[in-house]
DNA sequence: CAAGACTCCTGACGGC
DNA sequence: TGCCGTCAGGAGTCTT
């Protein structure tokens, strides 16, 4: 599923085919897919605008105008922007024309994914952590802030609003190579542990990009349509029933906080008074 | 403040 | 072979 290093590859192989294009005209195939105005405000808003810019912040595109507002994407599990000459591919939920014929389009199977439109990003988005890759994220702010939290550590880690953008399959990976069992209260994490959680978070999503995200299923694909490479250097996720990279034990797989995980039940001790399974 | 339940959706998959 | 129930999963919302 789409986490902060499949956003990023979609960002950056959408820019050049997007940035200076002008929307032309805009359906709406799936109302619901339009999140914040309304259907209506959300067409007339992007008809005539050209596309100045793209970026990302934790797991949303973000498209720059030239009248200065800014039209937001999430992927959610199966969103998926491409531009070509097709109006309606399969699972197209929002299509818009640019003035020299190309549609690009929103397809989306699962119809999670959304998209905005609005002035600022602090109206578009809602209240988001540090991004990972940059210095707003660093060791001694993560271990000040899981000291401070009461909550387990693998779902805190999901909360977008304490760190941006990571996703059930890179907490997984990230928890593994750091050592940590997912149901680790948050605040007993030592300094340490934490500064070096914080860096394993940073290479696994720098890993990531450099092989333009995961495809382990049948979702995920670039905007050029290939699968990402990032799933080969899985040591846990999806790989339960299988020996553990590192040490040979099998990886098991357990609900916590709802979410389907990954451990290596050698590499990541259990925590002290919690039962697994 | 923490955490579980429920919701939105559809394709894939297991069971029979 | 084919039908059907179940499940996954990000994030918002509601409840405990």
């Amino acid at each position: 599923m789409p986490e902060l290093p499949e956003v990023e590859t979609t960002v950056r192989l959408l820019r050049p085919d997007v940035v200076g294009a002008t929307i032309e005209k805009v359906s709406v195939f799936w109302e619901r897919t339009v999140g914040r105005p309304s259907v209506t405000a959300f067409r007339r808003g992007l008809a005539g605008r050209t596309i100045t810019a793209v970026s990302r912040r934790a797991k949303y595109l973000v498209f720059h105008l030239d009248d200065g507002r800014l039209m937001s994407g999430h992927l959610r599990m199966t969103g998926r922007f491409t531009v070509g000459e097709e109006r309606k591919p399969p699972h197209a939920r929002v299509a818009m024309q640019f003035d020299d014929g190309r549609w690009f389009v929103f397809s989306d199977v699962r119809k999670f994914g959304r998209l905005g439109l609005g002035d600022t990003l602090d109206d578009l988005l809602p209240p988001l952590g540090p991004e990972p890759l940059t210095d707003a994220l660093d060791g001694d702010w993560l271990a000040t802030a899981l000291r401070r939290r009461k909550r387990l550590l693998k779902p805190l880690l999901l909360d977008q609003a304490f760190v941006a953008g990571l996703g059930n399959i890179y907490v997984d990976e990230s928890l593994h190579r750091a050592g940590l069992h997912p149901l680790r209260s948050a605040h007993t994490v030592t300094r340490s542990q934490a500064h070096d959680l914080c860096a394993i978070i940073k290479d696994v999503l720098g890993s990531a990009i450099v092989a333009e995200g995961s495809s382990f299923d049948t979702f995920y694909r670039t905007p050029e349509g290939n699968p990402g490479a990032f799933q080969d250097e899985f040591f846990v996720y999806g790989r339960d029933g299988k020996p553990c990279r590192g040490c040979g034990t099998t990886i098991k797989k357990l609900l916590v906080g709802q979410r389907g995980t990954h451990v290596c039940p050698k590499c990541q001790p259990v925590p002290r008074k919690r039962r697994t399974r």
